[in-house]
DNA sequence: CCTTCAGGTTTCGAATCAAAACCAGTTGCG
DNA sequence: CGCAACTGGTTTTGATTCGAAACCTGAAGG
C-alpha cells in the first residue's frame, strides 16, 4: 500500500481552525450573541456582557478585523461608535444557535425563555440540523467521508470513512482504515 | 410602564454560556473533531493536534468530566486508555459542523478534502440549517423571540421582538423594544 | 468654559498556556 | 526473571492572556 503517512491534520484539513481563530476566543461568542439581541455600542456591551473594558475592545477590533461586525461612527453624535454584524457575522447564526441549543439541553436548570419562534406560525423552532443535498436531514451515523475526486460513487470504493460510531461496530472509520493502510 | 430593568443577561439566560463553559476553552472543538474523526488515544490526540501534553491532560479531564468524553482503560492493554464520544459528545455534531462550514466558506484558500457525504446518495452535505417546528428552512429573518406564554400568538404582541436585522427596517428588535420600554 | 459621556488605552497582578523534564504502571522480549 | 520501551500522565518554569482599575481623548451640551 502506498504512501498514507501524512498525519490526519494534513488530511483533514477543514475550515475549523480558521473558524475558531476568532470564534474560539474567550467572549467572542457572547458578543455575538449580544448583537443579534439587537446591541450596537461599546457601552452596551460593556454593561450586558460584564466583560472587561480593555478585553472588549480587543475582542471587538478583532471581530472587525475578522470582518464578522463592521464598525462605524454614528452620523448623529460623533462619540458614538456602532458595531453592526456582516453577512459574514450574520451567517454565524446556525453555529451558535446550536450550540446554545447544546447548552440548553444539557446545561438546563432553567426553562429558555424568552424562545426562539419562527415568524409564520410563531411556534418554537426545532433543532439546528445536519441537512443531505436534498433536505434530509441526518445524523452522525448517516455521514461518510470521502476524496472530492470519489462523490457520487458506491461507498465500497477504498477511500469511504465512516465518522465515529457510538457501537463499536463492522463499519471502518477514518482512522482504523488509516491503520490497517500503515500495516 | 412597569420595571424592565432586569440586565439582559437576565432576560435572555440561554445555553450559550454553559455551552462556552467547556467547548469555549482552546482545544477543546479540536479535540472533539478527532474523536469524530475515529482517535481513541492520548498519544494520538497528543500527535495529530500537535498540542502539549499538559494541556491535553487537562482538556481530556475536563471533558470526561463534563460528560462529553468517557474515559475507559483498555481491555487488552491496560497502560491505554480509550476515549469515546457519548451521547452528550456526539450532540455535538450541528455545532462542530456550523462552526466548520462557517469556517470553510469564509477562511477557504484551499478546497476541502475529504468531504462529508451522506450515506445514501453520497452526495456533498448542504449547509447546517435552522428550522421550523414542521421542517421549514430558516434564516435570521424568520426569527422572533416571544416569552413562553405568547407562543403561538400573534407578533402584534407587546413582546414580540425581531433578532438583529441587516437593513435597520420598521420592525423593533429586543434592545430597542428594552430602551422604548424604559422610557 | 466646564462637566459629562463614549470609547478607548495603560498598568499591573492573577490565571492560563506551552515546552520540557520527569514519573509510574504495563508490556514485550531475551 | 530483568530491563528497555510504551502509555498516559504530573511537575516545573517561563510566556501569553485575562481582568480590574485608573487614566486619557475627543465630542456633546448646558
Amino acid at each position: 500500500m502506498g504512501e498514507l503517512r501524512e498525519p490526519l491534520s494534513e488530511l483533514l484539513k477543514c475550515g475549523l481552525p480558521q473558524a475558531l481563530e476568532v470564534m474560539g476566543e474567550r467572549w467572542s461568542f457572547m458578543i455575538l450573541r449580544a448583537s443579534f439581541n439587537g446591541l450596537h455600542h461599546f457601552e452596551e456591551f460593556l454593561s450586558e456582557l460584564g466583560i472587561a473594558r480593555n478585553i472588549l475592545s480587543n475582542r471587538l477590533a478583532k471581530l472587525v478585523e475578522h470582518g464578522i461586525l463592521k464598525r462605524e461612527p454614528c452620523a448623529d453624535d460623533r462619540r458614538k461608535i456602532e458595531y453592526r454584524l456582516t453577512e459574514k457575522g450574520f451567517d454565524l447564526l446556525p453555529a451558535m444557535l446550536a450550540l446554545r441549543q447544546w447548552g440548553q439541553k444539557y446545561g438546563a436548570e432553567f426553562e429558555e425563555n424568552p424562545v426562539l419562534v419562527d415568524e409564520r406560525d410563531r411556534l418554537p423552532i426545532g433543532p439546528v440540523s445536519i441537512l443531505a443535498h436534498d433536505g434530509r436531514t441526518l445524523t452522525h451515523e448517516d455521514l461518510w467521508f470521502t476524496m472530492r475526486q470519489n462523490v457520487g460513487k458506491r461507498p465500497d470504493h477504498p477511500d469511504f470513512f465512516a465518522l465515529e460510531r457510538m457501537t463499536t461496530g463492522s463499519v471502518t472509520n477514518l482512522e482504523e482504515t488509516r491503520k490497517r493502510a500503515a500495516s
